[in-house]
DNA sequence: AATATATATCGACTTTTCCCGATATACCAA
DNA sequence: TTGGTATATCGGGAAAAGTCGATATATATT
């Protein structure tokens, strides 16, 4: 993934808040709180309902997020929950301190 | 500045560059070297050459990235010099390891 | 004052992004 | 297999960004 669509990925309010939110499952989506929640993510909807915007909205900014390698999706029966991808966000982090 | 104004700046390719050729500014633009040149940057017309835009779009770009907080401006005579502003840097890559 | 040079701003056109509703697909349950 | 729910994809209209050439402004030189 090139840094560009990266930054792309991030040049959107409301995508920006979904990948805060990702930071804090437990808080920002109690309504979903179960045991591997932290670990498996946060689904679509439960996304889309706190954002405000349309589901093929939320559902395209997922997965321009996931193209960046920001977040990372498991798809569990009809659900596909989406999470902070820990590894791009570092890398991320890396790109700007020794390259800006 | 807020957040999403500094992601779109750098969202793309050639703010990029301009950004990272203004980390190492003595190699990526030796026809300007001059004594207090790292001080105070290099001027837009040498950043124009180099990127091969015309010269209102890089004059635009490099008003993006100040805007952005991630480069400063200090005019001299009919020149204006662009130098990487450390500090927007830095409170960027505070962003990304405090809320991303 | 007239001219030359560097940069900034303006107006326009093209391409991309934002965001939606409609529809398709995948999976589940009866 | 029929219907229900979750998500993805498609098509499109509006807004924003990319980029240019032309022009304006600021400064320097003669």
């Amino acid at each position: 993934m090139n840094q560009v669509e990266i930054f792309k990925a991030l040049a959107n309010k409301t995508r920006l808040q979904i990948l805060n939110w990702l930071k804090e499952p437990a808080e920002n989506f109690p309504d979903q709180a179960n045991a591997d929640f932290e670990n498996i993510g946060v689904c679509v909807g439960q996304i889309q309902i706190k954002a405000g915007l349309s589901q093929s909205t939320i559902s395209e900014y997922l997965s321009i997020l996931q193209r960046a390698d920001l977040v990372s999706a498991t798809r569990v029966g009809q659900w596909t929950y989406y999470k902070r991808n820990k590894e791009g966000i570092e890398k991320l982090s890396k790109i700007i301190n020794s390259e800006l």
